[in-house]
DNA sequence: CTACAATGTTATCAGTGCTAAGTTTGGAGG
DNA sequence: CCTCCAAACTTAGCACTGATAACATTGTAG
């Protein structure tokens, strides 16, 4: 029977899970604890074991997020051992993923928690893999500590502008083809 | 005395310009219209004479700052009669806007009222004039249509990305010098 | 001057975040 | 195997919010 057991033992990820799916549906807006509670078979009461409050809970569910994007962004950088391709199939996976997800552009960025500095050591992953990634390649072609980091961050605003663009939800184009076709034809050399 | 009369006037406008100065403090997601009303000195149902719900409320103050946005580029076109100049220009003023107001990039491109399309009119005033600009001037360089297109998208996403770095919290750089720098260095030509 | 539409009011509802206090449960140590 | 306790849940309830209904006030068109 469906007499719902007094433990649910997984319900920390189950919570995570549901909420994913209820922001993909309905957006971050939409989303109240007590509906992932209901929709979860617990009370309204049962995340807040595991959830400091909502903010946490978003967090958690952001976390989620921001942990697939860089799977996407490590396993593309693995594939590609070219060094002078490296960067634009990197800046076309940033940039597809959020064409493939429209709503997480959105949720993972507009959040005040999300800082990006661009000279330093850097708290957020996938910028950070970039500058890196950035920065290794020019660094082999002899380029200028100072234009590196011109460079990087030009090349960053690019691949962060198209996603912003690309999870917009009336794009009316073939829109990988293009954003291979944009990012190809910015040679960095001459940025 | 300061017993409220009955009639407040200008309420609409009072309660949109109360709105703004509220999101540049606390930020959107604090906002209720009950406290804003309080704040205006109505009772907490006055504010649904003028909006139709808070999400109407919220457009309207939306609105309100896109005006201003726009006004603060038109006025960097106008001033700006040199043609390989302009589009830098705009470009910086752009992203000075959001620099300024860090709060104001959030709040203006999360909501998902806002599309922006490539190739054709397009209800986005900002992106728009960013379109009609740099068409206009790349038209007069003899550059393909096609190619406009390209560049128009690629400019535009530098642009917007980094507008969106500059409204990060935590820059810890002369942004100003950088912006001009970084969109000086993009010559358009080449890409 | 009077009727009425516009613009306010109070009262009330359902939904939300969150906390307090009590209940159930699995499992570690006797 | 029992006992006890901390973790994981429950219900109850508070304060706040968006929204609507029913009523009050007011400026103004006719």
């Amino acid at each position: 029977m469906d007499n719902k057991p007094y433990h649910h033992k997984e319900l920390k990820k189950t919570l995570i899970e549901t909420g994913l799916e209820f922001i993909d549906k309905y957006g971050e807006e939409k989303l109240s604890l007590r509906k992932i509670a209901e929709k979860c078979g617990v009370s309204s009461a049962a995340p807040y074991a595991h959830f400091k409050d909502k903010d946490d809970f978003i967090n958690a569910v952001q976390q989620y997020i921001m942990d697939s994007f860089m799977d996407s962004l490590l396993t593309c950088v693995d594939k590609c051992s070219d060094d002078t391709q490296v960067l634009s199939e990197l800046g076309v996976c940033y940039v597809m993923f959020f064409y493939n997800n429209p709503l997480y552009f959105d949720f993972l960025f507009s959040r005040k928690n999300i800082h990006i500095r661009l000279s330093s050591e850097n708290d957020n992953p996938p910028f950070e893999l970039f500058r890196k990634t950035a920065g290794s390649v020019l660094e082999k072609m002899g380029i200028s500590e100072e234009k590196i980091r011109y460079k990087t961050i030009a090349m960053w605003s690019i691949v962060h502008g198209l996603s912003a663009l690309s999870s917009m939800p009336d794009i009316d184009v073939d829109w990988e083809t293009e954003v291979k076709a944009i990012i190809n034809s910015v040679d960095i050399s001459k940025i």
